[in-house]
DNA sequence: CTCTCCCT
């Protein structure tokens, strides 16, 4: 039944490869038959001995299908030439020389067993998908090979991967491709269409396959929510509708993938997991809404969220080829031409996005402190390796000096997120370790009530657990849930009966940062990082003062809880006493317009405790108060019309000499420590304010010379020929004197200030005090002007003078008959 | 309008 496979033809070339060098790429297309085929094909060569071959799977389902089916084309049952090993379950015996591995296990192994005796090969399927255990497993056995063992093979498997990056990495490896078997999949490009629009386009599109072509349609869409809408949109079509997402049952995948029944049609909306995981039988269409629904990991926050993005072009081709598999078909893609030109070749590896708290832990045990000593496809980045040593450290898993501890070590060996594996071994410590283990399987394994539970509580997840009945209740998960914890106690030896923790204290162990105390709102929340997180108001667990959050959303202004529990204030402080801190804040308390001094007990950003005292230092309230005069602005200081003016005249003044001291509301609010700070005497809240001396305090921020000078430069008042002393307006530019006219005969030079560099504006007033002329250039007002302005006014003002000739008439500020 | 997929 093999000997068909387009892989057979590759098969020779892939041999004389290994027999020349260590090591080898093969590229070949998905139904090449490379998973079965080549490890076969490798058992009887001459460099293996009597060694054992590996071969690396990205999924369990596919492990076991792949061990049985080689198992089969020998004759023999699983565990006897061929086995498999994966989590919490194993098919090996004493003769099995093929062992096929979920990924996960093959690092656990290298970590106990650098040198990998017994191995003679390591084959990397599917190598295209850049699992990060596949990453880490081909950078640890580079290492092994090139410093232990130079006669161990490495055989990286891949569908589409650029095969020459990879060669590279393993030293210029030969790269053998082969053909694959598959039918031609027309392409239909229906135009672009945005996330929003993408509902209602894939049920036009299903709708138009459905009356144009046979068989069954499968769509892909981000998420189970856009599943659910295009379902509710689809209504009454020809065929039978069925989601597939990984949250569904096993019974209800099964469905979905089950081929439909004769003379019937199917329409199946599916995420990613239908890219690679699942194959569904008689699909002749393919829909594909072009994104996909990806984790992005944050260092700086140490959360992830989920973001939807366009998918890859490998990863749409891939979905097309669904079309393909037994018959030609057809792709219909929600997107243009030009925009599957513009499609990034692949999303970034997950070792470029992921939480890389895992692999920091393993690379610490394999003595690489330092990622770049080993050889990468892509090196793991900075930030987040940073981040991941970092939490190491706190966890006490590595030492100071970025060495593994021993704790570190026994975390490594627990099949746990480190997180996960501290709070199993540092709750075991305390008498916990049976419920920490319960907690764990919570936490990484999927969730043991349904979706529609709408329930973040860890605590009614541990009933469940537990054997209380509750209608959400998923009963497989819940046996996967136990049998995980089970697998764990036995591990860690843990003590029968222990609950001397609660469920809230050990997810405290295990995400220290996410410890929530409720603020403001209903359901808001606010973690020791400092993040706002939110729950559903009416959700009970919102009642809690305290949570440990376990499962959030780091997306939006609050992150979404999905998975928290109480936690009291006494655990909260006997768990991190020692981070803990009373201080003494002084600040600025906005509604009592005052400053204020409080005792606080603070666990990071969380206060736990606050009591309002008399103390804090001199310097620390007088901070408090200039931070209060910043809020409520200038205003509130005892300025007078005076004071006013002495600032507009110091603005003038550096309006025209930059050197000299800039008075302006920024300017003053600015530098408040400077000159107003020497001035604040005691004061604390706000009608205190009045009895600062503002003069003093502004007169201070000229020198002596600058003090001198300001008389002359910038005068508050001019003598005008009448005898007047007339105040100027500085508050404009330039400086306005405003004057009645008859003040000013005689006068022809403009008035001016500034050392005679800026003449003033005049304004001319009438007797009733209203501006006649405005000017900057009296002589040429009385030679031009003036005449027209005497013709007006002469009849309405006649108890004032109005000479013919303004030059030579004395000024005056009365009328004729005073005069 | 509460979450893609997978693994020790």
């Amino acid at each position: 039944m093999k000997e068909g496979l387009p892989i057979e033809e590759a098969l020779p070339r892939l041999k004389a490869a290994l027999a020349a060098g260590p090591n080898a790429v093969l590229v070949a297309p998905p139904g090449a038959g490379k998973t079965t085929r080549v490890p076969l094909a490798l058992l009887g060569e001459t460099w293996l001995g009597d060694k054992t071959i590996v071969v690396l799977e990205p999924r369990r389902l596919a492990a076991r299908a792949a061990a049985r089916r080689m198992a089969a084309g020998l004759g023999e049952d699983v565990g006897e030439t061929v086995g498999y090993r994966v989590h919490l379950d194993s098919k090996v015996g004493p003769k099995t020389r093929i062992e096929v591995v979920t990924e996960g296990v093959l690092t656990r192994r290298m970590l106990g067993d650098p040198e990998l005796a017994q191995v003679g090969a390591i084959l990397f399927d599917e190598f295209h998908e850049r699992s990060l255990n596949a990453d880490l497993g081909l950078a640890l056995a580079l290492e092994t090979q090139g410093a232990l063992r130079d006669d161990l093979r490495i055989l990286v498997m891949s569908a589409t991967i650029n095969g020459a990056a990879v060669a590279r990495l393993l030293g210029n490896a030969p790269v053998i491709e082969s053909e694959g078997r598959a039918f031609p999949v027309e392409t239909r490009y229906l135009g672009d269409v945005t996330l929003q629009e993408i509902e209602n386009a894939t049920v036009s599109a299903i709708r138009r396959a459905l009356a144009e072509e046979g068989g069954s349609v499968l769509a892909f869409l981000p998420g189970e929510r856009e599943i659910r809408r295009v379902a509710d949109r689809l209504g009454e079509v020809s065929a039978t509708v069925h989601p597939l997402y990984g949250a569904l049952s096993a019974r209800e995948q099964d469905e979905a993938i089950r081929p439909a029944a004769p003379g019937t049609r199917k329409v199946v909306l599916a995420t990613s997991i239908a890219e690679t995981s699942l194959t569904i039988e008689g699909v002749r269409v393919v829909v594909d809404a072009g994104f996909a629904r990806v984790s992005r990991f944050d260092p700086r926050s140490g959360m992830s969220r989920l973001e939807t993005v366009r998918a890859g072009r490998a990863s749409v081709d891939q979905r097309r080829g669904r079309a393909g598999r037994t018959e030609p078909g057809i792709c219909y893609r929600l997107w243009s031409e030009a925009a599957h030109r513009a499609l990034l070749p692949a999303l970034p590896p997950e070792i470029l996005v992921a939480d890389l708290a895992p692999l920091a832990l393993d690379l610490a045990v394999w003595g690489a402190a330092d990622p770049a000593s080993l050889a990468w496809l892509d090196a793991p980045p900075q930030a987040a390796t940073t981040q991941a040593r970092t939490l190491l450290e706190q966890l006490g898993a590595l030492d100071r000096d970025g060495r593994i501890t021993r704790h570190g070590r026994r975390m490594a060996e627990l099949p746990l997120h480190p997180r996960l594996s501290h709070m199993v071994l540092a709750g075991a410590e305390q008498g916990s370790g049976g419920r920490a283990c319960e907690v764990a399987a919570l936490l990484s394994e999927r969730d043991v009530l349904t979706a529609q539970a709408r329930d973040p509580d860890l605590r009614r997840r541990l009933d469940a657990l537990n054997g209380s009945s509750d209608p959400h209740a998923h009963r497989g998960r819940i046996a996967e849930a136990r049998q995980a914890a089970q697998a764990w106690k036995r591990r860690i030896k843990a003590a029968k009966d222990d609950a001397a923790m609660s469920v809230g204290a050990l997810v405290a162990l295990a995400y220290p940062g996410r410890v929530a105390q409720r603020r403001g709102g209903q359901g808001q929340y606010r973690l020791v990082n400092g993040r706002g997180a939110a729950l559903a108001p009416e959700d009970p667990l919102s009642r809690e003062p305290y949570l440990a959050i376990a499962d959030l959303d780091d997306a939006g202004r609050d992150a979404r809880v999905f998975l928290a529990a109480a936690i009291d204030r006494a655990e909260i402080e006997s768990l991190f006493a020692d981070r803990i801190e009373t201080t003494e804040d002084v600040v600025w308390d906005e509604r009592a317009e005052a400053v204020t001094a409080a005792r606080r007990v603070k666990l990071g950003a969380l206060v736990l405790d606050e009591t309002k005292s008399e103390t804090g230092g001199a310097e620390a309230r007088a901070a408090a108060m200039l931070a209060g005069i910043r809020l409520m602005g200038l205003d509130c200081l005892p300025w007078t019309p005076g004071l006013r003016t002495f600032q507009a005249r110091n603005r003038f003044l550096h309006r025209l000499d930059p050197s000299w001291p800039d008075f302006s509301d920024e300017a003053l609010l600015a530098g408040l420590e400077t000159w107003l700070g020497p001035f604040l005497g005691s004061s604390s809240r706000r009608a205190h304010l009045a009895r600062i001396d503002l003069a003093a305090a502004l007169s201070a921020r000229l020198d002596w010379a600058q003090q001198k000078k300001l008389e002359s430069l910038a005068p508050t008042h001019l003598d005008v020929p009448s005898g007047s002393r007339i105040a100027l307006d500085y508050d404009v530019d330039p400086p306005v004197l405003a004057v009645k006219l008859q003040e000013m005969f005689g006068q022809v030079e403009t008035p001016t200030v500034g050392g005679g560099k800026v003449p003033v504006v005049v304004h001319l007033l009438s007797p009733a005090g209203r501006p006649l002329q405005v000017t900057q250039d009296l002589g040429n007002f009385w030679r031009s002007g003036y005449a027209a302005v005497r013709a007006e006014l002469r009849g309405r003002y006649p108890r004032h003078p109005w000479p013919e000739d303004p030059l030579t008439a004395p000024p005056t500020r009365r009328t004729k008959a005073r005069m």
